[in-house]
DNA sequence: TTAAATTCCTGTAAGC
DNA sequence: TGCTTACAGGAATTTA
């Protein structure tokens, strides 16, 4: 599923394919994702450069010169690739004579010109120990749904939510407040850490379907994950999973690592 | 206010 | 072998 990491990647390959190109043409699929395109923005969109290719949180953001900007989020399933399969394809757009696909067979991606309020990115200098603490402190959620709220901290999902709490030696179904100062610090320098490795392999691509970068290739950070897809941690424990699901996901953990 | 549950959707894998 | 069922999960929305 495409994470931060994930994300970044595809970024990375949008910026050196279509940056500074201009949009001949697009077509939306049909049907496309689960939730229209809004005119707005596709308004302008042919004959425009793309000027920026940035990204926040797991959204991408394509800035254009005639001053509006795409805003896509790849939901769970959703891939960018250059060529190749042509199979589900929401949205298609031709840059400089590279065409862009957006695929998603689930269509629970999103294609727009809008961005929720999103908490800080993680890599940046504004996601401190002591901002994580201050987030986590007095509420009884479990700490993970909270990394999990985009509003907390934008572009951390399941993979590197169940990684991070792992390295920093938090359950994940300890309640957010019973995380201590020292604790926040740990978790918010593992974060950091698990998303930069990620990033440096490309991503993470489980199976042999999942992700791909637009190049086609898999990321190889599935190879490298402690508990994610796992039976045993790296720490060589038996890993177990949590009583009931976390926000939604379930949520492996080490009972003797993590307390 | 916060937290949990529900919804969207389909490819994959497990079970009978 | 072939069918049915459960499961996976990001984020918006609804309910408690």
């Amino acid at each position: 599923m495409p994470e931060l990491p994930e994300v970044e990647t595809v970024r990375r390959a949008l910026e050196r394919r279509v940056l500074g190109r201009v949009i001949t043409d697009y077509e939306v699929g049909r049907p496309a994702f689960n939730r229209p395109i809004p005119a707005e923005a596709l308004r302008g969109l042919k004959g425009s450069r793309i000027t920026a290719v940035h990204r926040r949180g797991k959204y991408l953001l394509l800035h254009l010169s005639q001053g509006g900007r795409l805003v896509c989020h790849l939901g769970m399933s959703g891939s960018i690739s250059f060529s190749g399969d042509e199979g589900h394809v929401r949205f298609r757009f031709t840059a400089g004579g590279v065409t862009v696909r957006i695929h998603d067979p689930r269509r629970f991606g999103r294609v727009g010109c809008r961005l929720p309020e999103l908490g800080p990115e993680p890599l940046s200098p504004a996601f401190r120990p002591d901002s994580l603490f201050s987030a986590l402190s007095g509420r009884r959620a479990p700490v993970k749904a909270l990394l999990l709220d985009q509003a907390v901290v934008a572009g951390v999902g399941n993979i590197y939510a169940t990684e991070a709490l792992y390295r920093a030696g938090i359950r994940p179904d300890r309640p957010a407040r019973r995380v201590t100062r020292a604790e926040a610090g740990r978790l918010c320098r593992e974060i950091k850490l698990v998303l930069r490795r990620a990033i440096r392999a490309g991503g993470t691509t489980l199976n042999d379907q999942a992700f791909k970068d637009p190049e086609g290739r898999p990321g190889r950070f599935a190879l490298m994950t402690a508990v994610y897809g796992r039976e045993t941690g790296a720490c060589g424990h038996a890993l177990k999973a949590t009583a009931r699901p976390i926000a939604g996901r379930t949520s492996l953990y080490c009972p003797r690592c993590q307390a």
